[in-house]
DNA sequence: TTGAAAGCGTTACCAA
DNA sequence: TTGGTAACGCTTTCAA
């Protein structure tokens, strides 16, 4: 394996010209640049990585830290980190937490060891909670994306989850709804939170009881719909239109209803949240709100890359446009209530 | 920031000792191991990864190469990596190839440079191919997972495409299909060829002429599914069932089929692969095949670890069972073949 | 069992 | 612009 000096002594140059060629190409003529890195593709050079970071203390690597890998809307979000990533030469080190602190706690103290540069965090905590013991300024490296945490120091990277809400609830009210229900995420996430809050301005502009509102609590999970179908059956004033925090859920309640002999939106209309990409094929195509995935997670990685190098960062919340997708999932509600 | 020598200096013994007590508690004393214990908790010393990695020339850290991964399968197989990875102390780099030769290499240079131990390559390829000049044994330290490549060398993981396919295959004949289609994946990709003959094996057994299966290239996206859908109704002779090669296109084809106004499974049984979550969602409920995506991606793990540890590895090849899913997407055809 | 010391492959400082 | 060389913090011989 060829080290720096096999290139040096190949290209007559010393190892600091040949370090400067790679890192600094600005430093040294055009000559020598192209005499050494003659040399380097001769001898087939990969500078060891491992002898720069820790020579450089610095480890061009990130840790995304996703509650559940196999939500296709976080997908997404890493894939817009992962493309980002590599223009600013991070690699992406990618930990699933299922929301387990002392797994999150472990990731963090990567970089405390300097394993990695910093972190991107999807769950309303400080993963370095606890963990600084020296009040190290490295356990500043985190920003905050899609669920936040609600300090005024860490950067934040979602989109406005009231108002994408409040645009959806407005959509089904204004086709004649009057009497619906939401499907939750758990009760204690700040997503589950705001969104709620959005629907509440939404039935409040139109001046109906927010009393009317039945509130059924799920896990963002495909299964807790299908659960909350169950649910809403038993009801005795049944909703006519039921807003579902997000798609996974949307897909499990439908499935639900219709075993139960609804039909969708006849009976009843649904809309989800986030707008994976199966929302369109679902039967009927699901109305939804659209999240910019990829931008969130472009955003995430530059916000993160300026806190890593100290950059003064003015806007400390990112929130970015949502879109409404208007799909047949939703229709007028029926004169009569169904019994 | 302590190091090993403020530790070596305060415990009054050599550096030398201390590393043995941490890395090698056995070979020393108890007195000089509690004594030097003490040392490291009064400074809060933590070893300096970087260092370690740069010394030991490890680094902990494995690749993960996936085409797509927004693909809730491969987020299965990607978190049985994970879990398998945090038991050996791994961490896991993730790389989005978009099976774009070119950013294979970049991953695999990572290897050479040092900044990963190995790959688990989703792709039949070799992402090292190319970047061997030197006959470097570090290009040795890849496995290969799902979809392989065929030489005689790199540890392979998978189910047995062939087998699976063949018995949803005969589960649909049985059920007296004879006139039947295929949605492929793309024609090159070694998972459609091994796929596509387990499909003729079963047409075989019930002496069905292979030259009536009418087949479909996709894409494994659900677009293309739909897009089957348009193709499928153009053809004279109607396949009475359509067996697709993933899941996406399942769902794409059936909304496809739908919008033209069939009945599934009643004017077309359709059948998926790979059993995604929301397979069992999809109206109607898909029949599939489950593979054990968790269980692959563990067995990836550990057959990278031996690979890269040297260890003998006998069995190369690690064929995991698949499960034929049986939902009610599928049904016998009716007596009369739809005009 | 312990210690002294030689690296590991870079980067970065200082001189030339 | 270039070269010589001292770090960086640890592991790992080799002797004691």
């Amino acid at each position: 394996m060829a080290g720096i000096k096999d290139v040096a002594t190949l290209a007559g140059v010393s190892v600091a010209t040949v370090s400067r060629t790679i890192n600094e190409p600005d430093k040294v003529t055009e000559q020598t640049r192209i005499t050494v890195q003659k040399a380097i593709k001769k001898l087939n050079y990969h500078p060891n990585v491992l002898a720069r970071d820790f020579r450089t203390r610095r480890t061009s690597r990130i840790i995304v830290l996703v509650p559940d890998i196999s939500n296709t809307f976080f997908s997404n979000v890493i894939r817009g980190i992962q493309r980002q990533a590599k223009g600013l030469k991070y690699a992406v080190l990618l930990g699933e937490t299922r929301n387990d602190k002392g797994i999150e706690r472990e990731y963090a103290s990567m970089v405390l060891s300097r394993q990695a540069d910093g972190i991107i965090q999807f769950s309303p905590s400080n993963p370095f909670l606890d963990l600084a013991k020296d009040n190290d300024p490295l356990t500043d490296f985190w920003v905050n994306a899609c669920e936040c945490i609600s300090d005024t120091t860490t950067p934040k990277i979602r989109i406005d989850n009231t108002k994408a809400m409040e645009t959806i609830a407005n959509q089904v009210l204004e086709m004649g709804h009057k009497k619906i229900s939401v499907l939750l995420g758990p009760a204690d996430s700040p997503l589950t939170i705001s969104r709620l809050s959005g629907v509440y301005a939404a039935l409040e502009k139109k001046k109906i009881d927010p009393k009317s509102l039945t509130k059924i609590e799920g896990d963002f999970s495909a299964r807790s719909g299908t659960q909350a179908a169950l649910d809403l059956l038993k009801i005795k004033t049944k909703p006519t239109a039921v807003l579902c925090f997000n798609d996974e859920m949307a897909f499990g309640l439908i499935h639900g209803l219709k075993q139960s002999g609804l039909s969708i939106p006849e009976d009843m209309s649904v809309t989800g949240f986030d707008d994976i990409e199966l929302a369109q094929y679902c039967d009927p195509p699901l109305s939804t709100i659209s999240q910019p995935a990829m931008q969130i997670g472009s955003t995430a990685m530059t916000a993160l890359h300026k806190k890593i190098n100290g950059k003064f960062n003015s806007d400390l919340e990112h929130i970015l446009p949502a879109d409404l997708i208007v799909r047949s999932s939703i229709a007028a509600p029926r004169q009569r209530q169904i019994s």
